[in-house]
DNA sequence: CAGATAACTCTGAAAAATAGAGTTAAAATT
DNA sequence: AATTTTAACTCTATTTTTCAGAGTTATCTG
């Protein structure tokens, strides 16, 4: 006797956990910077314990998309960059972690 | 005045959401079937609006970490592919949920 | 204006994702 | 037992993304 496929409602994936902020890292930054105001780019590499490389082309792509302001100064005579999340970075934030839990509170 | 770094507590990134199940796509897939029985690779292939080489792709990796169990049979004549979720799938899933979660429980 | 150094940017290599064409396998019919 | 049919893949090449480390840049301080 065959056997009969579900019904499931079609899942819409473009809106669901799709984009920039499926990268963890990237996903990591955002989170941290909805919580802090601003944060160095030495804090985050030691936070998420990334190299130079790899944060930074992350940070970048995040800019780019303007999920991030940039601010450079000096502390102690050495350069410091700060970051903080935009509004509309924090709005995409939101948005996806929305569609995320939408989609995990389906789990059984 | 030097504006000062928050503390913040190191993420782990190494558990939270890392794996195999970062992909929406495969994510969606093992939602999915947390929820049902069985699922035909032609009802994945409608509901997660995917191709069938890309979606062939993300199965077989699925299978190979061993997430899914395959069975094959035939209805009304033609093949049929049912992906169910192992044991191990599940409790995969449930813990990549549960670092997710944790992690975006932090935004405010 | 020279020295110091964090913060990148650049580069190339590696890995992953994607999409479509081609192959396979089993049931039913001939 | 060969033929037909078609879903389900697998294969391949292309594109995209990630990664990591070396080198460059910019600005404060003296």
């Amino acid at each position: 006797m065959p056997r009969t496929d579900p019904d499931i409602d079609k899942i819409d994936l473009s809106s669901a956990a799709r984009g920039l902020l499926e990268h963890r890292v990237r996903l990591a930054i955002c989170v941290l910077l909805s919580r802090h105001q601003s944060i160095s780019f030495s804090r985050l590499k030691l936070v998420l314990a990334e190299n130079d490389g790899s944060l930074g082309a992350h940070l970048r792509k995040l800019e780019d998309a303007g999920f991030l302001a940039i601010e450079k100064s000096f502390r102690e005579r050495r350069p410091v960059t700060w970051y903080q999340l935009t509004d509309s970075g924090r709005s995409e934030l939101k948005n996806h972690i929305s569609n995320l839990k939408r989609l995990i509170e389906q789990v059984e």
